[in-house]
DNA sequence: CCACCTCATGTTAGTGACTAACATCTAGTC
DNA sequence: GACTAGATGTTAGTCACTAACATGAGGTGG
């Protein structure tokens, strides 16, 4: 069963831009390029991404991530709970997206316009963890900036994953930023 | 002794600017009708802001802010450090800018591509902060995420704050959001 | 008081992202 | 083999932003 024509559309034009994008960078490729290097028009691009920056950053995993939010005990503090939630929607993320994602974000990483493009877009997953934990009786003002700055310290660190191709894996490097913010900083790793 | 042309020329733009992004939103204002109520041409709009989102966003106290960062007692925790060089740095800020400041964020709060932006924009900053606490010995790594999360929390407060036009100090909202990085979670305050 | 020099400004023409309106074409259905 | 819905094409336009060159006003030195 082939993909439908929409999938397959969408796909052709992502792969191009992206090929695009690394061999002669973001900013010199216009979108009228990617449509013909996918042999479409420019019309049909923007049908698909609403906008040039939308190609590289996409976030369809605020449902689940709300979710697992919600699913933390309650008497944890904030921070703690999205940090857990976090890692387990990894879990699940990575095998799927590891590849494409770290292609789009390593673009993304290298224009400063792109990279607050980039954490601009998760102000919806930020809403999304926002609400899971007021529902849970969370005080709303704490709950958006505990969201914002765990969102924040994942993103930039995401960045400095994709731009140093060293390795490490996508969980590692999330867990890493996080815990910063949990409170467990050491340059190295003993425990008191 | 009366301001330079330039300054004047500036001003008188970012005044009408306000005005009509209060009166007929962001989105519906054109730089042309910037540039006809201030008395000049478009160009002469785009010479004193590169982008027409940069009349909203502004951010002069980045080298203020790495000074106290790098200020503090190097044996504290990183997110402590940079709480309270914010908190310093908004003792001085916040007599001078509490007004303008207030209308400018005020309008982008409403946008939520306006909202990313003015959060992306903190990215100088960010890593004028992340320098300063790198210089002391920091971990880097470690250093850019406590950054980016102090600022995601501040950006987020400081919306809140413009939002509801409740009142509430500047720094007494930017402590407060900084507080649930540090560690203090209650939803009132009471202290152990 | 005049020539002069420097910048702020104006003008024009252009690029590129994005939108609206309407025409067309293709994929599966009956 | 028509039939219909959704994907695509075409055209024309708006708006943010840029480059090139022309003009204008301000203060300075003579």
């Amino acid at each position: 069963m082939a993909p439908s024509r929409t999938l397959r559309t969408r796909a052709r034009l992502l792969e191009a831009a992206l090929d695009l994008f690394e061999r002669q960078g973001y900013e010199a490729t216009t979108t009228q390029q990617v449509a013909a290097a996918a042999g479409v028009s420019q019309m049909t691009f923007f049908r698909h991404f609403p906008t040039k920056e939308s190609v590289l950053v996409s976030d369809p995993y605020d449902p689940m991530l709300a979710e697992l939010v919600a699913a933390q005990p309650a008497d944890r503090p904030l921070i703690r709970r999205i940090h857990d939630a976090f890692v387990q929607a990894l879990a699940v993320i990575e095998p799927v997206e590891s590849a494409s994602a770290r292609r789009r974000v390593a673009i993304a990483a290298q224009l400063p316009a792109l990279r607050g493009a980039l954490l601009a877009a998760t102000q919806e997953s930020e809403a999304a963890v926002t609400h899971a934990l007021v529902a849970t009786g969370a005080d709303p003002r704490q709950a958006r900036v505990a969201a914002s700055a765990a969102f924040a310290a994942t993103g930039t660190a995401l960045m400095a994953w994709a731009a140093d191709s060293s390795g490490g894996s996508l969980s590692d490097v999330v867990t890493q930023a996080l815990s910063v913010l949990v409170g467990e900083e050491r340059p190295s790793g003993e425990r008191p």
